[in-house]
DNA sequence: TGTTACTTGCAATTTAATTGCAATAAATGG
DNA sequence: CCATTTATTGCAATTAAATTGCAAGTAACA
């Protein structure tokens, strides 16, 4: 399990590290996207010793790699990242009160991507989608 | 015309001044969203003195009166705003290579938030889109 | 086990945006 | 039209998120 994803960061010239493993591992066992901030709190409360510089650092290389999907939320001014594994692409909701995070199971506009083509005579590459509102707990 | 928006603003208890004038002119005669360091920029070739501390508070307060929107694209690191006039709801797309920025006419979400609130029992707000691509001169 | 070069920690820096405060200037009423 | 009230401005300083430089540390491979 972990072995495949070391295998992946060597195969991309890069190494599996103490921090690497550590900020990894706290992204597969949380089920909602971290920013740097709060991985490193975490971090700091399981006594791994890793500075908030390493935690950017290698987010930015897990999420070169593609190991790791940087998500910007609208109503937040921090990213978030969230581990790739083999899941769907998918998109989140976001609570106003509570900041409870959820995902989305569909994405509603792979389909889109053509008539927006169409439309702009641009090609499609990527898109950015996220809801905000209020959850169950906090109507 | 302008007063109108004159009109708007005082009824919220804000002021109509010579740097908000110049700002809501210039959002205005644009046609894709503008940063607050964009809109300076362009204020200044056009000789209107005004300091970058007064675009941002000016930006927000139009937004708070909801005469200008604020725009995140996930491909940029800072904030866009565009006049909402009696616009409709809409997103943007934007070119990865020379970052122009175009409207899309359509909303595809409206009709899908129902089936949103169902699934996560979250009650939907808003939501944030927008796509990035290659523009018909870059591709 | 030694060498290479990726990675880390610390300090400093960058970028976007906000805040404090004294001076300025809209807006209203007389 | 003038005076008063209070929103607004400009400048400096600050905050917050993220990045960069560099010497020391340590994976990975032969």
């Amino acid at each position: 399990m972990k072995t495949s994803i070391t295998n992946e960061i060597r195969k991309s010239g890069k190494r599996m590290t103490r921090t690497r493993l550590a900020v990894l591992s706290m992204l597969e066992s949380t089920k909602y996207p971290l920013s740097p901030a709060e991985l490193y709190a975490r971090l700091k409360k399981q006594n791994v010793a890793i500075d908030q510089v390493t935690i950017y650092r290698n987010l930015n290389a897990l999420k070169a790699i593609g190991l790791v999907r940087q998500i910007k939320l609208h109503q937040e001014d921090q990213c978030r990242y969230e581990m790739k594994d083999g899941r769907e692409h998918h998109h989140h909701i976001r609570c106003r009160i509570c900041g409870r995070i959820e995902d989305l199971l569909l994405c509603p506009l792979k389909k889109l991507t053509a008539s927006i083509e169409q439309e702009t005579r641009f090609v499609v590459g990527d898109h950015s989608l996220d809801f905000s509102g209020w959850c169950p707990t906090c109507q």
